[in-house]
DNA sequence: CACTAAACTTGAATGATTCCGGAAAATGAA
DNA sequence: TTCATTTTCCGGAATCATTCAAGTTTAGTG
């Protein structure tokens, strides 16, 4: 459905290149991909394509909001299809894996501090830390 | 307050060293601080320590959990004194300054992931990006 | 088909953090 | 106290993710 990805870029007023159209592939075959797996990916399906190239397209379609850039602490940002709702992520602490979490509460949940300290709050992000299936059973194996 | 950093060294199975306490005294001044923040800071206290040194101390200190590191996106890693309490954080878009946010519902607030994809959910770690009080003065005065 | 801004290329630089091997210091025992 | 052992610290080089710079190519427009 590559259209679709092509529309994806003329609506927010990026031109449709080879490069983009390959990283958004990518990046919806491959949810939570680092940029690294994904310049691997697009030099697969493209012949190449300079790193730099890459974090462009990466910065550009997230500043368009059409990816969505998250970054687990001491992991390297990874990235995955923008979506409206806002879901959150549970990433394993043995193996990295991470799962999306549709939103507990039905709509932004912890949005609500307490104490805001007289911020204005715009948006709650929500990491989930736990284990994962596999390494559930990996772990049971030991 | 040394004694009770000492102790809670001691209480870790850690030497005491005057790296060690200064990193603490440091975090316990400045919550929230950066590695070269507090390298600057203990280098004030003590005439001088490595950079290497303030990556050792901090990571024992994590490791022990006598301290705790955060790190919004994008930024480096931050550390502040671990507590029991699993508070969370706000962090200014503009200005980058964090502040500390008790757990909304009083215990652990979105623990309860709707769909865990199997994951054995230990922890659940929020942050919520908004304006700091100063900077929404500053954007007003624009 | 030509033009121009946007996108891509190569190559070097930066910031945060880690790896390495050896020197110094903290603790427990003699 | 002095020693021995082990931890911790030091200097220096290396790595990883990401960005900066400057020149070249290309998509989209007229």
């Amino acid at each position: 459905m590559t259209s679709t990805h092509a529309e994806l870029l003329r609506a927010a007023d990026l031109r449709v290149t080879a490069p983009r159209l390959a990283v958004l592939a990518e990046v919806e075959a491959h949810p939570h991909a680092t940029a690294e797996t994904i310049r691997q990916a697009v030099r697969d399906r493209l012949g190449t394509v300079s790193t730099q190239a890459v974090y462009d397209v990466l910065h550009a379609l997230t500043d368009a909001r059409i990816l969505r850039r998250i970054e687990p602490d001491g992991s390297p940002g990874r990235f995955e299809l923008y979506r409206g709702d806002n879901h959150h992520h549970v990433v394993c602490r043995r193996c990295g894996a991470i799962s999306d979490v549709p939103c507990a509460v039905g709509e932004a949940p912890c949005l609500h501090a307490s104490d805001d300290h007289g911020f204005t709050i715009e948006a709650a992000e929500v990491i989930y830390w736990g284990t994962c299936p596999e390494c559930q059973l990996a772990r049971t194996g030991d």
